[in-house]
DNA sequence: TCTGGGGTCCTAGGACCC
DNA sequence: TCTGGGGTCCTAGGACCC
C-alpha cells in the first residue's frame, strides 16, 4: 500500500567530506574542519571522532598531538560548503514532491511509495548524490519530520543498513527497543535543560516520552516539546513549508585574531563588519529598522569583562551602506572600556523589511534614514567584478590587512567559486 | 598565546487600548 | 459594596538547532 512519508537527508560530516571531494589524501585519515579564527572543531571525520575528539575542541588543545596522530586540519572555508550545499539540494530534491531545505546540510523531502519503494528511493538518492556531487548522505524515512530525524540517526549510526533507514519497514519491535535505550537528548528539539527537567519527572528515554501525556508536556513545558511528544506517536505537528521563511534578521560576528584594545581599531573593526552585513543585506533586497552592535572580552579570562551592547533604531528603514557604516562606529563609540582587550565585535540587522518597498518620509529631517539610491548596489557590483576586497567605505576600505583579520592557516581554495582557484587534475 | 557563528521559535511580562 | 478583563504589540530572555 502506498503511503505518504517525510524522508530527512544530510550529508555525512558536511565540511569534511566537501574537503575531501577535492583532496583524496584526506581520504581515510582522522581529518576536522575548525571554526573561523581557527579557534574550534566545528566537524569530524569518523576517524577524528574515533580519537575521541569533541565538537568545540579548541585547535590549540589538539595540535600538540595532531601529528602523532595523523590528523588534518581545515579551517572553514564557507563559501566552497555553500556551493557544494546548493548541489546536494538540487540533487536531493529531483526525488521529493516536495523539499524544505532545513539547514546547510540537511533537507526534509516528502516521498509516496510502498515501503520497497521508499527504501529503493533511499538508495537511489545516496547513489545519485555520490554521483553528481560526490559527498556521502544518509536518509531516515518515517511519518513524522522528529521520526525521520531519528531515523536518519539510526542509519548513521548502523552501518549494516547502507544508510537508509524506514522507520517503518523495520522489524517489529526494533525501533521501539531502540526508543527504549536512547535518552530523550538524542531527539531534535530536546536539548539539555530539557532532558535535565524531564528527568526530574522520571522522563529519561525516548519511549518514556513518547507515552507522556501531551496535555501535562504542554502545561510543564511548552508547545514545543508538546509536539515532540505527539511527532513521536505518528502524528503530523510542524508543518513543512517549501519556502524558506523570510530573515528576520542579519548577523556578522567574528573574534579577533589579535585583541583590539584601542577606540581607532574598534571604529575599523564596526566600518568593516557593517559593510559585510549591509552587503549580504543589500544581496537579500532587504533593509532595516535597527541595528544592535556588540563586542567583548573574553569569557575565559578572570575579572569581569566587558560587553557592550547597544541598539540603535532607525527612523526610516535603510539600506544605506554610508549610513549604515556611520551609526555603527557612532554606537560603539564610547561604549567600549579604555584599555579592555577586545576578542569579539558583532552588528546585528533587524527590524528586516523588503528593500522594494513604499519608502517613508523622513519628516523629522534627521538625515540618517532616507537611502542614497544605489549605493549599496554600486558596491556589490564592483566586488562582484573585481572581487570583495576591491572597494569600501571610510574605514572599511582598508588596502592592508588590519592586524585583528580573521585567522585561517589551513584554509582550502575556493575550488567551485572562482575561476582562479580552481582544482588542476593532472593524468 | 590560542576557546565559533548565525540563526529560529516560544514565553512572560509590561505598556497601552477600549 | 463592587476595584475588570480581553486584546494587541513589543521586548528581553530562554532554549534549541546546525
Amino acid at each position: 500500500m502506498s503511503q505518504d512519508r517525510i524522508a530527512l537527508v544530510d550529508v555525512n560530516n558536511f565540511y569534511v567530506s566537501c574537503e575531501r571531494v577535492f583532496d583524496p589524501l584526506l581520504e581515510g585519515r582522522p581529518v576536522v574542519v575548525l571554526s573561523n579564527n581557527d579557534g574550534c572543531v566545528v566537524a569530524r571525520s569518523a576517524e577524528a571522532k574515533a580519537l575521541g575528539i569533541a565538537t568545540g575542541t579548541p585547535w590549540f588543545q589538539l595540535q600538540a598531538q595532531a601529528r602523532a596522530w595523523g590528523l588534518m586540519a581545515r579551517s572553514s572555508n564557507y563559501e566552497l560548503y555553500g556551493d557544494m550545499s546548493a548541489r546536494v539540494m538540487e540533487v536531493v530534491g529531483r526525488f521529493g514532491t516536495w523539499q524544505e531545505v532545513y539547514s546547510i546540510d540537511e533537507s526534509f523531502v516528502g516521498l509516496t511509495g510502498t515501503p520497497e519503494q521508499l527504501g529503493k528511493t533511499g538508495e537511489d538518492i545516496r547513489a545519485a548524490v555520490d554521483l553528481h556531487v560526490g559527498v556521502p548522505v544518509c536518509v531516515g524515512i518515517a511519518a513524522t519530520k522528529t521520526l525521520a530525524k531519528f531515523a536518519n540517526r539510526i542509519a548513521k549510526q548502523n552501518p549494516g543498513l547502507g544508510g537508509v533507514c524506514d522507520l517503518g519497514a523495520m522489524p517489529a519491535g526494533h525501533a521501539d527497543a531502540i526508543q527504549h535505550r536512547v535518552p530523550v537528548s538524542g531527539l531534535w528539539g530536546v536539548g539539555g535543560r530539557t532532558a535535565a527537567r524531564l528527568k526530574l519527572m522520571g522522563i529519561e528515554t525516548i519511549a518514556e516520552l513518547r507515552a507522556a501525556d501531551p496535555a501535562l508536556i504542554r502545561k510543564k513545558f511548552s508547545v514545543v516539546l508538546q509536539r515532540t511528544v505527539m511527532e513521536l506517536n505518528g502524528t503530523e505537528c510542524i508543518p513543512h513549508t517549501e519556502e524558506r521563511a523570510d530573515k528576520q534578521q542579519i548577523m556578522f560576528s567574528r573574534s579577533f585574531s589579535a585583541p583590539v584594545t584601542t577606540v581607532g581599531a574598534m571604529e575599523e573593526v564596526m566600518a568593516v563588519y557593517a559593510q559585510k552585513a549591509a552587503a549580504r543585506m543589500h544581496d537579500d533586497g532587504l533593509r532595516a529598522s535597527a541595528m544592535t552592535v556588540t563586542a567583548g572580552t573574553s569569557r575565559f579570562a578572570g575579572g569581569e569583562g566587558s560587553f557592550p551592547a547597544v541598539t540603535v533604531r532607525f527612523p526610516v528603514p535603510t539600506q544605506d551602506p554610508i549610513v549604515l557604516v556611520r551609526a555603527a562606529v557612532a554606537a560603539m563609540r564610547g561604549s567600549t572600556v579604555p584599555g579592555a582587550a577586545y576578542l569579539r565585535a558583532g552588528v546585528m540587522f533587524s527590524g528586516l523589511e523588503p528593500a522594494d518597498g513604499p519608502e517613508m518620509l523622513d519628516v523629522f529631517g534627521s538625515g540618517t534614514g532616507a537611502s542614497q539610491p544605489g549605493v549599496g548596489g554600486v558596491l556589490g557590483e564592483v566586488r562582484g567584478r573585481f572581487g570583495s576586497q576591491a572597494i569600501g567605505i571610510g574605514l572599511g576600505g582598508l588596502a592592508a590587512q588590519p592586524g585583528w583579520t580573521m585567522k585561517r592557516e589551513h584554509s582550502s581554495p575556493r575550488y567551485t567559486t572562482e575561476w582562479a582557484e580552481l582544482p588542476i587534475v593532472k593524468a
